[in-house]
DNA sequence: GTAGTTCATATAGCGTTGCTATAGGTGCTA
DNA sequence: TAGCACCTATAGCAACGCTATATGAACTAC
């Protein structure tokens, strides 16, 4: 139960280190467990890493190369938006499987205290929005754009790491990416052409879905109930005018 | 330099705990501090509260009635989608008024294990967008338009906690906030404008009804009739999208 | 080849943390 | 007055992050 091979220790403690946060189950890391895992002694963490702080530090660092690497995989698809689209489902993906590290990494969040690797991460964005700024299909700055849907992408990806991995619903982070995306884009300028009935009341509504489950479907219910179904509807539309 | 007063200990444990919590600049607070300035000793935090983060919830408790306090207060302006924003920015000022309640609340994110105040946060979301939802404005179900918001919302507020005070730009939530607004809402033309408006307008009629059918618990239907009746809409408002 | 210097690791322990086993005091009901 | 439930204090445990000090190993200077 330790990490040995002719590995120095330097190396020993971060493989230590890295391997403990991603299987801590989300309880805390002590240094006692790294250095023993480690097979070393507390001082040469110190000495090496300064305190705790620096040697996550170090892990996050490596971490960091490996989300950067999946970040720059792909081959851009000369749609830099998709691009935007893509990086966001990898940084989610990173996220779920790493928690622990991403949460290091993203969660450690404390007032005025901006971790170095949130620059970084936005500087990466950045660097993709600039190509589609470059192309005329930002209607924000690059800068701006990039602060923005990193912030509802680490608030996305940090909500689906709380939930329980049965329970986590991938509809969430492609929801929010498209709404983020679409909102620093040049393609919502086309949305003030004609609106079909842009107030859609619960008795458009109604009328609506009265109309489609005639049309359609109608072998999902029987006749009986789809007959008191109708009737619900046709009691709602009069009821909530409002 | 203690908490004194005629006040029985929970109550001046509970003030002390806040206290600390508020001015403690991001660094630990430790149980001692808090026992210390309350004027008793460690058993009796424990048997109030049971642990340090018992006590925490209770603190968090309190302060999230002030944070529904806020979100209430405004009156309902008529326009749902006008109030969700307003809840955005008091979501917004809260965490930058309170920041280390606010990371208490909303940033002390573990793996598997979902803070209860961020139901309540979602469920008060999912209330407010229910009206829009019942007045077919909205384009996707409320609780997935309250979960994804909710996640921007709160990634926007802990990136600006992370930013150093004079640095937070109001600009990334505005700009975000009517992003996901926007995303959620029937405002928009429809996506790419190669969307027959049959198709859209039985997803909004369908999240409106849901919306409607479940605000208006009526006696009009069976339970198993209305169980029968919400999973269907349910299936139509789902395989539209998909 | 020996002395000096630097780097790397270990021994041992400090101060603080969250928490608790145990006991004592207080006020109520019977 | 006896008993009981509630509340609080004394004292201390195990674990934490971290460090003062010492020891060994490797390299350079003469």
């Amino acid at each position: 139960m330790s990490i040995d091979g002719q590995l120095p220790p330097k190396a020993r403690l971060l493989r230590a280190a890295a391997e403990l946060l991603a299987n801590s189950g989300g309880s805390a890391v002590s240094t006692r467990q790294i250095t023993q895992l480690a097979g070393v002694t507390a001082p040469t963490l110190y000495h090496h890493f300064g305190d705790k702080e620096g040697l996550f530090d170090a892990v996050v660092a490596a971490g960091f190369d490996e989300y950067v690497a999946g970040e720059r995989d792909f081959a851009p698809s000369g749609q830099p938006l998709e691009d935007i689209r893509r990086m966001w489902d990898n940084h989610v993906q990173f996220g779920l499987k790493q928690p622990e590290l991403y949460l290091v990494m993203f969660g450690n969040i404390r007032p005025e205290s901006r971790p170095a690797i949130v620059a970084d991460a936005e500087a990466l964005m950045e660097e993709m929005l600039n190509k589609a700024a470059v192309s005329g299909q930002l209607n924000v700055p690059p800068r701006e754009a990039a602060r923005s849907i990193l912030a509802a992408n680490v608030g996305v990806t940090l909500m689906l790491i709380a939930e329980k991995a049965p329970e986590r619903n991938l509809e969430l982070s492609a929801m929010t990416r498209d709404a983020m995306v679409f909102a620093v884009s040049t393609e919502q300028a086309r949305n003030n052409g004609s609106v079909d009935s842009g107030e859609s009341s619960v008795v458009v509504a109604a009328i609506a879905l009265n109309a489609a489950l005639q049309a359609s479907h109608s072998d999902q219910l029987s006749s009986s109930e789809l007959k008191l179904f109708l009737e619900w509807l046709h009691r709602i539309s009069n009821s909530s005018t409002s």
